[in-house]
DNA sequence: CCAGACGTTGTT
DNA sequence: GTCTGG
DNA sequence: CCAGACGTTGTT
DNA sequence: GTCTGG
């Protein structure tokens, strides 16, 4: 068994596609085709179309199986889409609640943490996503937010560069918990009027690199780890609604007009 | 060497 | 497992 | 990421 | 303020 399920690929889709929080709606049979990956057995069970994905939620990403997967010993399945729980849990966790403090990796910090040091060797996968949200901080009320939806111009869904684990409860070893990260890095020009971070986008002619097993060497997959250039994403902002993980509906992703900037609160000094 | 932690975000 | 701190 | 809770004892 | 849960 594999990953925490709280949602069924089942029923309705958005029919077209038009990190955290991200959406994840497109069928992941349709996924798999646009990537040009294999299902994964499993993942039919495994969570659903969600509008609002949050951390410890399920998440799909590619993996390269290894040579002795199932998955890979039917047809060419270069890569699997496979579901994980958002949250990495190394498998050496005593606790899986570690997961709850590791959604991130930082692309500059993420080759000399212990918590990520043998998964960036070994365990890298691409987390796919419709589009993921950033909230815009307003300089002069900070604890005022305006979500925006980010999504990528060209219309194929997105794939950020990740991490994933395998654990296993002390107690129960045929309990296997399959989890991932995003890694992070500074934003490039399509976020930075947002906000100052983003998840690290990996394109189509990098993904052999990135999900090789063989390829054990840190060093030669950090030069992927770079902000994504301009023309890369489009966004809009969107409603509130996303700003509640219980909120869960296309709605999320409907363009709202922006809220103009708060007024500066004059002070005795001014 | 051993022991102990293992993370990012944003905010002040 | 792997990194940092002592 | 944001929202929401923030606790222990003992009893069923 | 800080931690947990989604």
């Amino acid at each position: 068994m594999g990953v925490s399920a709280n949602r069924k690929f089942a029923g309705s889709y958005a029919e077209d596609p038009m990190c955290g929080r991200i959406a994840l709606y497109t069928p992941p049979s349709r996924l798999a085709r646009l990537l040009d990956a294999s299902l994964d057995e499993e993942l039919e069970s495994e969570g659903g179309p969600s509008w609002n994905v949050a951390p410890s939620q399920t998440m799909l990403a590619l993996v390269e199986p290894r040579p002795d997967d199932s998955a890979a010993s039917s047809e060419a399945a270069g890569r699997v889409l496979r579901a994980f729980r958002w949250g990495l849990v190394p498998y050496w966790a005593g606790d899986p609640s570690i997961g709850n403090r590791m959604i991130n990796a930082r692309a500059e910090t993420v080759a000399s943490k212990g918590a990520f040091s043998s998964a960036l060797s070994r365990r890298r996968c691409l987390v796919v996503a419709d589009g993921f949200y950033e909230w815009q901080r307003d300089p002069v009320n900070p604890k005022r937010k305006v979500p925006y939806y980010f999504v990528r111009a060209d219309g194929l869904p997105l794939t950020l560069a990740g991490l994933w684990e395998r654990w296993q409860p002390p107690d129960r070893p045929e309990a296997l918990l399959l989890s991932c990260t995003v890694i992070t890095t500074s934003a490039g020009p399509d976020i930075e009027f947002v906000h100052d971070r983003m998840p690290v986008v990996v394109e189509a002619p990098d993904f052999d690199r990135w999900l090789s097993r063989a390829e054990r060497d840190p060093e030669a997959v950090l030069p992927l780890l770079r902000p994504a250039p301009a023309g890369t994403l489009r966004s809009h902002p969107v409603s509130s609604l996303v700003n509640s993980p219980r909120n869960d509906s296309p709605e999320l992703i409907v363009e709202v007009e922006a809220p103009p900037p708060e007024e500066p609160v004059p002070t005795l000094f001014d």
